[in-house]
This record gives C-alpha cells, structure tokens and sequence, in this order.
DNA sequence: GCGCTAGTCAACAATCAATGTTTATTAGCA
DNA sequence: TGCTAATAAACATTGATTGTTGACTAGCGC
C-alpha cells in the first residue's frame, strides 16, 4: 500500500467514508512490515483510538484487501498475516517466534517458466522457513559460536 | 511414504499396533498425490471399512506426521492437506478447484543461497498458484482456444 | 449547518477444523 | 490368554473469523 493518506483518498474514490477508525488501521498497516494478524493490528490501532473493535479491524482489512491496498497471507499458523507490501516478494519465516521477514529472490523468476502441467500460473509463492537470528542466539544460549 | 506394508512395519517398530483402521488409512495414503483432506481420507477409508470414525483418521494421520511417513501443508484453504510423498517437491495449486499438482523445479536450488537476514534456512517451499487446464476449459467454456 | 446513510459498537450466535475427554467395547500382540 | 492400546460414540472446547441485530454516531454531499 501506499501511505495511509493516499489509501484514505482512495477509500473515499471508492465511496467509502473516512473514520477515524479506518485511518488509524491504515496508519498502523502504513510502512508496517511485522506482517501482523488481526488482533496485533487491533493491539496497535487502540494505542490511538481505544475504542476500536476488533470487529471493525476484520472488517476493514477485508476492504483493503478488496481494493488491493493490502495482502493476506497464511505461513501455517493460525492465524492470517496482513501485509501492506504490495510488491512482488516472499517471506522468510521463523519457526520458532513466527517473525516474518520479506525477502527478494531475483532466482523467483526463473522458476515460473518450469511450471507445467498445463496450468496458467498467475502467482509464485516462496516461503523460506528456518531460524531467525535472535531465536538462534537463544537457543544456542550464551555461547553463541557461529 | 513408502508402501503401506512399509509404513505399517515401521509403526509396530514404534510399539504402535498394527489395526485394520490405520492399515486402511496407510493404504488410502499409499500412492496417493491428490493432497487429501483429512476428510476426504476419512471418505476413501470408509469404502472399505464403513466404521472408521474421522477422530481416528486424525490421530493417526498425527501419528504419521511424527513419524516421518507423510507431510501436512496449508494452501490457503480452510483444512490441512495430507501429502504421502516426502521428497522434496513443491506445489501447483488450482485457486478455482483446489487441485494440487507436485512439481520439481531445478531452480529452487539456487533460491537457498539467497536468502539473507541471517536465518538458519531449514526448508523451502514454493507454491504456484494458477488456474489448472480443467478448470481453464470451464472458464472458456466451449471456446478452448489457445 | 442538516440530514441521509454508512459506519461502528456491543452483545450476541454461528461456523468450521481440529482436538480434548470420558466411557465402554474391542482386538493386537507378547 | 491377558494386558493394554486402540477405537467408537457422544459429548465439549478452542480459536479465528464472520453473520446478525439494534441502537447510536458521525462523514460528507448538498
């Protein structure tokens, strides 16, 4: 997405009023790459408007990902992950805390061409799973060698 | 999976005992690439022994997984998908009919490399998503084209 | 500024996949 | 043969997400 302003702009172009409630979503989405669920945009959003219903946060999510303003993804948990990230890029998940990171594999685009079956591919996907740094420190406790 | 004699053996090496129900669930699985849900490997059980309740066919899909013989993904869709085959391959996924196809990309291989950020990568997963040439046929409807 | 109407909230209930529980019965296997 | 695991059945529960309804609020076009 872009900013929340330009997001707010097109939710009016598409007759959609602007409440403080769906610009403080758009806000906590705008530049946002934690790739939240639902309830940590919720979390986020009532530092400003505590009042915000976790109802209104689904439903407005839903628009935006209507409009294209934002992605839903699912990496296996139970929840979805939103993502204002609208480019072309993957995901580089932790197993072991659920961070997510965004990743550009230029090698993406060779893989396209060796899908057959007769399918129409319109999208590839590609998740790494694996530890993130910080979980690595962790478990390798206070003798982080490598 | 191996075969369902294999998995079988392997199951009472593990001190599990050996009944018709796992055998048939092992057997539903045994060659099986349509990536079922555990419902639909309750629906192939049950043509061959009707008593078999759905709670069973998930313990012992669990067990399974545990032991190696087959693999759980998640497409997106509402349930699991089961998948005997745990070689590494990816996944074609049909968004108008939930088809899964396995593929074989060679490029994946060079997708590990780039991965950065300081993760310890332990598995790549790669999902087409496209529109798989039955459904392409009912979208044209009677115009096949190209 | 007014008023229409969409948006929101609250408090429900429902859905759906998946799992936990308990009890009674069955059957694998040493 | 007997111990014990496995199963079935009939519950209940969890957890994310969505539907509903009714009352209140406020955005925005005029």
């Amino acid at each position: 997405m872009d900013t929340s302003a330009d997001v707010a702009a097109r939710f009016r172009a598409n007759g959609f009023k602007l409440t403080p409630q769906r610009y403080a979503i758009f806000a906590a989405l705008d530049g946002n790459s934690t790739h939240p669920t639902a309830e940590a945009v919720h979390a986020e959003v009532i530092k400003t408007l505590p009042m915000v219903s976790l109802r209104t946060v689904y439903q407005t999510l839903n628009e935006m990902i209507s409009l294209g303003e934002i992605a839903a993804f699912d990496f296996g948990g139970k929840s979805s992950r939103f993502d204002p990230n609208t480019a072309a890029h993957h995901h580089l998940v932790c197993e072991s805390c659920d961070v997510v990171f965004d990743v550009y594999p230029d090698a993406v685009a060779e893989l396209d061409a060796e899908s057959a079956h007769g399918f129409a591919v319109t999208a590839v996907e590609v998740i790494f799973r694996g530890t993130c740094p910080a979980c690595r420190l962790a478990a390798t406790d206070v003798v982080p060698q490598n």
